[in-house]
DNA sequence: AGGATGATGGACT
DNA sequence: GTCCATCATCCTA
């Protein structure tokens, strides 16, 4: 039995990326259900990319990223915020892929009231956590394991076009295109 | 509409 | 001590 997604994050995180777009994030935490698409991602390739946390080798910290495919990768950011990648490629090699924004197909009122506003809810990759309800003691677990609390399961194909540009809010390697966004409407 | 900034913790030099 | 794979808020226009 393989699914589609295994198969999908088997390979490169730049070819891994962009067909996760539509596909569906799924938490069910503290007895909630909330069920976001993904319209943004980016990849991060480990070793032989200089904006990945996995840069410089395994450590205690982005050792999910060195699992295997589809393991959570939870991590702090600015001390503040966490950030959900899934491990891609075989493991070892530290590659994954940064799940940055989606929208809300299910538990819309479950995150307004995860998020205490009514807008914004879900673009960037903090707010697409703290909607989910995923914070640190998430980091492990296996995504493709459909019994999993978080979870990706398959969803509807882009609608458009999935456009390539550079990632954000690195410093380095800022040039190389591996954010990928759905491109949804005209303009 | 867009730029600046403070919050805040862990990893790394 | 410095650097972040960020966000909300507070300015200026």
């Amino acid at each position: 039995m393989s699914s589609v997604l295994r198969d999908i994050l088997s390979g490169p995180p730049e070819d891994a990326a962009p067909r996760l777009i539509g596909a569906h994030l799924v938490s069910d935490i503290g007895d909630k259900q909330v069920r976001i698409r993904l319209t943004e991602v980016e990849a991060y390739k480990g070793s032989d990319d200089p904006a990945s946390h996995a840069y410089r080798g395994e450590t205690i910290r982005n050792s999910s990223m060195f699992k295997d495919p589809g393991t959570l990768y939870v991590y702090r950011s600015y001390g503040i915020h966490w950030c959900a990648n899934t491990a891609a490629g075989p493991p070892g090699v530290g590659w994954g892929i940064l799940m940055r924004a989606g929208e809300i197909i299910d538990g819309k009122g479950v995150v307004i009231g995860r998020r205490g506003r009514r807008d914004s809810l879900t673009d960037g990759p903090g707010k697409l956590t703290q909607a989910l309800g995923i914070i640190g003691d998430h980091n492990g677990l296996d995504l493709l394991d459909p019994a999993s609390v978080v979870r990706l399961e398959p969803g509807a194909a882009p609608a458009g076009l999935v456009m390539a540009t550079p990632r954000v809010g690195i410093s380095r390697a800022k040039d190389i295109p591996w954010r990928f966004v759905e491109a949804t409407s005209v303009g």
